[in-house]
DNA sequence: CATTCAGTGTTATTTTTCTAACGTTGATTT
DNA sequence: AAATCAACGTTAGAAAAATAACACTGAATG
């Protein structure tokens, strides 16, 4: 194994770099660009950290979307999966043909996506990456990405000029994720640069619905972009919900649980 | 063999469904899933056609960047990518830390990108999905993604206000690629709503490249963007590529050949 | 100058994945 | 009621991929 990484580093770089144009690369092919061993290539990967991973002998970029996130239902990872899945298919109740919907960034709302492909029209308005990304995959579907200044943090883009550019589009249905939910302090989420889209969709949106898990409730995140009775629907999945967020001297949002 | 799709393609509708939000699925957890055996996934995936492919046991959407164009060495694909490649290696040369790049759509200019990542600051500006997508997995990166709606055919955005989006930014140097050069017709690509950005980037741009393989000379496309003398700077393969494009009584731009 | 050890190749072994062939079931047809 | 056939499952064999063990090399070290 080596220690000192030496060639090692170099190899992965080159084989980075033949990834880079997003493909993959057969073990094989990979040792024979490199002029060494299919086994060498194979501890190159296993002992070096790189971002590069081997799948079914072949090398592909473990860090663009669609191959990342190994889904595995033998884990926790499953049920958390199969939460957010219920989250969302409670959320698709609300959606419509012909609907311009908003939908925001984080992996909450990521499993929305692919059941939109039912519909025959749908617009979706967007400024996360990986919403795109999965909506640029979908067929019947327009997509509507508001560009940017990339994040990393939140896969998404910010700009002085989103707030104006949302309002100029008609949205129909604002989906707004969260990461934190409190009735005196409101809703709230980790990123700063998300607060101007999420506030522009949800003053411009017909309908402003909520998709949070019941782990959000009574956190509070250090970006700050609505009350919670700025929605018209919140959707989550504690049965305790409803109770939890109502009787407060305020307007309350409906809420569904999945 | 399913003749008449049947549950076949429920199956895979619901198995697309799980792989939407990105991400791998075990075959047997597939099969687990739908609750069939292992072999009926495999058939679907055979018999019908389908986005999802089976990778060394695995279920990826295929249509996802970084999955879908198989890089393989033994096909003619190669030598079109090491065209390519050398190409890039070629323009890399006018990229100088601190840059601001403009890079344009296209699998032109993928190669380039993943050589970027030796640099410690640079900015990307692009309006293509695919690019922003491998920049974005590149680390010590600015990115900025001029979004709009989205052209699936060319993987990239379009929207009325690009061109005052760019000019607003301070790029550097632009990397415009192109489906068609011509002495005479000038420089052209397939996509209409393309030709504003690259007006723009050349417009605004101090220094600009045209990174084109020669087998683009002496075609016109539909969407005429440039002229030849536009540009400060050709990159290009061919050996006779100076010769060809040179005394027209123009200006010529300086033609590097890779 | 012998020793050590990172870096690599080779080979054998075990696991997985793939493929092809055949068997079952249950609905539909004749 | 026999025949047909789509839709599956099962099994066994072939092919690939992953792993483990051991051998070689050449540079650094004592």
């Amino acid at each position: 194994m080596p220690t000192t990484n030496g060639r090692s580093a170099l190899r992965l770089a080159k084989l980075q770099e033949a990834l880079a144009s997003g493909g993959t690369l057969h073990l094989r092919d990979a040792a024979e660009l490199c002029d060494v061993s299919e086994m060498t290539i194979r501890r190159d990967l296993s002992t070096q950290k790189t971002t590069i991973s081997l799948l079914g002998g072949r090398l592909v970029m473990a860090n663009y979307p669609g191959v990342t996130t190994i889904y595995d239902l033998n884990e926790q990872q499953a049920s958390h999966y199969q939460a957010k899945h219920r989250l969302c298919q409670r959320a698709l109740a609300y959606i419509q043909e012909g609907d311009t919907l908003f939908i925001d960034c984080g992996s909450t709302l990521m499993p929305l996506l692919s059941q939109l492909s039912h519909f025959r029209e749908l617009t979706v308005v967007t400024y996360a990456l990986n919403v795109a990304n999965a909506v640029a995959a979908l067929p019947n579907m327009r997509l509507v990405l508001l560009g940017g200044l990339f994040y990393a943090a939140s896969q998404s883009f910010g700009s002085d000029n989103m707030a104006a550019a949302i309002e100029r589009l008609g949205i129909n249905k604002a989906l707004i994720s969260a990461a934190g939910v409190d009735l005196e302090r409101g809703v709230s989420c980790f990123h700063f640069h998300e607060v101007a889209p999420k506030q522009a969709a949800i003053a411009t949106a017909m309908q402003r619905l909520l998709v949070v898990d019941a782990s959000k409730f009574g956190v509070v995140r250090p970006a700050y972009f609505a009350a919670l009775d700025d929605f018209d629907v919140v959707v989550t999945d504690e049965e305790g919900a409803p109770q939890l967020l109502e009787g407060h001297g305020r307007d309350v949002p409906a809420v569904t649980v999945a």
